[in-house]
DNA sequence: CAGTATCCCTGGCGATACTG
DNA sequence: CAGTATCGCCAGGGATACTG
């Protein structure tokens, strides 16, 4: 909680991204990266099927993308069986599951504030003079 | 943690996200929220260049595009100083706020993390057999 | 100063079809 | 089953210029 982190080590400022959470930002929360990682942390070691029918509405390309980005970044682990039909299953690492914690902070602040940003909406949305 | 908390209260599953953290990823973690809300954050109320110097690269629109969104969502507030020339400050609300403790354990996480993450990286991207 | 207005452009995503 | 391959699209963002 510095008076300025956000200035990176150089003394620069970082051009675009000038948070120091940009990074697991990036990482954690880019788009399916997060059901992704949701169900596989809360229904285990999975088949590629079984992923893409709980997070529903992903197709077979962008599944494949961002599980490949996940693997690659260590959160992931993909275990090839060689067998006829070919199985895979993915599972969620132990630097993965690190990030359980977090989610369960986000889900608390979700369940103590959300309504308040909705109200928020409603009263922004109500008013005429903008 | 319940075993089946992305189903929605229907019973139905969720298209799309299927995990209960989407709303809140949705509010905070899209493209420039997170440093426009740590600066506020960081360096309290500021003018729209301020904002604007240190959120580095973002174009006056976005940023207004942004900060309107943050505005609706009750997690920033603006204020208007009639003069001349006309003063616009903006400055975190207390519901914003509440969202540091989670900022803070990012910071954390990524502390403890992003090295084993780059580590992954490096590993996957020597592996020739792939 | 604090924004709008306009145009443009791209990369990410979706849909569909195909393969080892 | 577990993916690739290909195509097309379009919303969101960038650049630039202008205004109360």
């Amino acid at each position: 909680m510095g008076e300025a982190d956000w200035a990176t080590a150089d003394g620069s400022t970082d051009p675009g991204r000038a948070c120091p959470i940009g990074p697991v930002v990036d990482l954690v929360f880019s788009r399916w990266t997060t059901p992704i990682l949701w169900t596989l942390n809360e229904h285990g070691r999975q088949r590629y099927v079984e992923l893409q029918r709980r997070v529903a509405a992903i197709t077979p390309k962008v599944l494949t993308q961002r599980l490949r980005q996940l693997e690659r970044d260590g959160l992931v682990r993909r275990t090839y069986h060689a067998e006829v039909p070919p199985r895979v299953e993915y599972e969620i690492t132990e630097l993965g599951r690190s990030l359980a914690p977090l989610f369960a902070s986000l889900v608390e602040w979700s369940a103590a504030n959300l309504d308040r940003v909705e109200q928020a909406r409603q009263e922004y949305d109500d008013t005429p003079a903008r």
